[in-house]
DNA sequence: GCCGTTTTCGGCCCGACTGTTTTCAGTCG
């Protein structure tokens, strides 16, 4: 039995408990249940006594073996004969939860969009307890907003949508301090809004400009500590502002962070020490509340280290950051190896480049413009690229303290052959392959393609393995776990691709990578100056895959990576 | 439904906001 039906099932069961309006906690529970299945690594074959698991009891223990002996599930099935179909997707209108849902069912038979809409026309909810005239006006308004929404959008998208309010909120000068919290500042791929904290003494006035300035579909709610907004954007976005005092800032930035589960681990820790958290600080077992300067200082409290955001996850990373010791930080980054000048299709000149890079305190970096297969981008015959290498080494003569190297970003064309011959590769000091193009071709030949790279001996690295853009399309399904053995006998290094429209490889192959001790480059793929600082994005990403620091290859001192790139010559 | 070197019963993370109430339930994050 696949473990991911297992889960699936699991959460099925919780979706329709829910609709039945059922103890919360007895929904959560089988939520929990799936999630621990999630976390442990085994397949379920292995586990050998799967209610050794913390959160799998006898009840939804029941429900596995059954569903590894026969397939099914009863419990699942009886659920399924008495919940109707149709009220699952109406959990995602906004305001109904299980409780009110299984009430309008009850009692006015509503069970598809279709009859809850007649029921809010027919003016028969206002006659519920507990619903009024205001709860028809606003079910009728979601309703005809339902799967208008995006349900979550892409890290690329919303990273524009931050900029754009980071400024409104630096203008407005009675805020003290803020901060972007949730799921984006834990760098995730996807969000389904956006958090921020705001410290000022003055929220009224705070909340006013807001709603001055944003240009605002829809307010969801503005209370003294809370304000609520639709974002009028190409695609629609919620965000929330917490509006806090300067004693609250750390805590209420640490509880709006998330994520869930870390939370609910560090509330559990605190309780263990006699301690409660809440967003406005720590109450100490004599009651009164503590509140900190600084996350840091929060989690020092607790005799943790500082957990970066981005590793907030399942609340295991509290004992794994102590045993592991630190994560790979920007700071740590000291080169960039693929980035594009104006000799194909970047906006600036290898001089603005290499002093940029420069300018960021790295020691050295790679100039690699695209091929001459690419005529899109003004991709680089030999000769070209020939010439480019002059007045890379110019730069260096001028630079002593920086070093420049000269690369290219080969294509890996579709019939399975490089864009460049040996001849050619062998003098450049850093070679990139990726395909760009037929990204529908078959698994095979896909890999076929990727393999002619692996195996040429001066290839050193291949970008953005899958091809992916988030939330857009999938790229051309490479099958990366024969890639990364493939990197690991030859001794390449994989790309992650810094940009937050790709993200490639993604955290699960970043792990697998890791785990064959493949080499792997964070690099910005720049096409002009500003996007070399994507690089923070693709430090935080890293962190997330936990990957080692010696395995970063950017990481490496100038001398590390003439000896890795001088190997094969 | 799950869990337990204070517990096999009574908690389960905690608090804000809204719309419904006239002190609170449901939803949300």
């Amino acid at each position: 039995m696949n473990k991911k039906i297992v889960i699936k099932t699991l959460e099925k069961i919780a979706l329709l408990l829910e609709l039945q309006g059922e103890n919360p906690f007895k929904v959560s529970a089988f939520r929990k249940a799936a999630n621990a299945l999630e976390l442990d690594e085994r397949s379920l074959n292995e586990i050998e006594d799967i209610t050794a698991l913390k959160g799998i009891g006898k009840g939804t223990a029941t429900v596995i073996y059954e569903l590894m002996e026969t397939g099914q599930s009863t419990q699942l099935k009886e659920l399924e004969e008495v919940v109707p179909k149709g009220l699952i997707p109406l959990l995602k209108l906004p305001g109904l939860g299980g409780k009110k849902l299984a009430k309008l069912y009850s009692e006015l038979g509503v069970d598809s969009a279709e009859s809850l809409r007649a029921a809010c026309v027919a003016q028969q909810i206002r006659q519920l307890a507990g619903f009024g005239p205001k709860s028809e006006e606003k079910i009728l308004k979601e309703l005809d907003q339902l799967g208008e929404r995006s349900e979550r959008l892409p890290i690329w998208y919303l990273q524009q949508i931050v900029n754009e309010i980071n400024r409104v909120l630096r203008s407005i000068s009675v805020i003290q301090k803020f901060s972007v919290a949730g799921s984006f500042r834990r760098v995730s791929e996807m969000s389904k809004d956006i958090d921020f904290i705001v410290a000022t003494e003055e929220p009224e006035q705070v909340k006013d400009q807001l709603l001055k300035q944003l240009t605002i579909k829809e307010v969801v709610a503005a209370g003294e500590t809370k304000v609520s907004i639709v974002l009028d954007a190409e695609d629609v976005v919620n965000v929330d502002f917490r509006l806090v005092t300067m004693n609250e800032y750390a805590t209420a930035l640490h509880h709006f962070t998330g994520s869930k589960d870390h939370n609910v681990r560090m509330r559990q820790l605190a309780k263990e020490q006699g301690k409660k958290i809440s967003e406005y600080g720590v109450e100490q077992p004599d009651g009164t509340i503590m509140t900190f300067d600084t996350e840091e200082d929060f989690f020092a409290h607790f005799g943790l280290p500082y957990i970066p955001p981005t590793v907030r996850e399942s609340g295991k990373e509290l004992e794994r950051l102590k045993e592991l010791g630190g994560l790979v930080t920007l700071e740590q980054i000291v080169s960039d190896l693929h980035m594009h000048t104006t000799w194909s299709d970047g906006a600036h000149t290898v001089k603005e480049m290499g002093q940029a890079l420069f300018e960021r305190g790295y020691t050295h970096g790679v100039i690699t413009d695209h091929s001459q297969y690419l005529k899109v981008a003004n991709g680089l015959t030999p000769e070209r690229l020939q010439k480019q290498r002059l007045e890379i080494y110019d730069f260096n003569e001028a630079n002593p303290d920086f070093r420049l190297f000269a690369g290219t970003e080969m294509d890996i064309l579709p019939n399975a052959t490089l864009d460049f011959d040996d001849d050619v590769l062998k003098e450049l000091d850093f070679v990139i392959a990726s395909i760009h193009s037929s990204f529908s071709q078959p698994q095979e030949k896909i890999m076929e393609r990727l393999f002619t790279a692996i195996q040429n001996p001066y290839v050193h690295m291949i970008a953005h393995p899958t091809g992916r853009i988030i939330g857009q399309r999938e790229g051309y399904n490479p099958d990366v776990p024969q890639l990364i053995q493939w990197a690991a006998e030859y001794g390449k290094i994989l790309e992650l691709n810094a940009s937050p429209f790709r993200l490639d490889l993604c955290i699960e192959h970043l792990m697998m990578a890791m785990e064959y001790n493949v080499p792997i480059a964070i690099n910005t793929d720049a096409h002009a100056i500003e996007q070399l600082d994507v690089m923070e994005i693709g430090a935080k990403y890293a962190q997330k895959a936990w990957l080692k620091k010696e395995l970063v290859v950017n990481t490496w001192s100038l001398e590390q990576f003439e000896t890795f790139i001088r190997k094969n010559k």
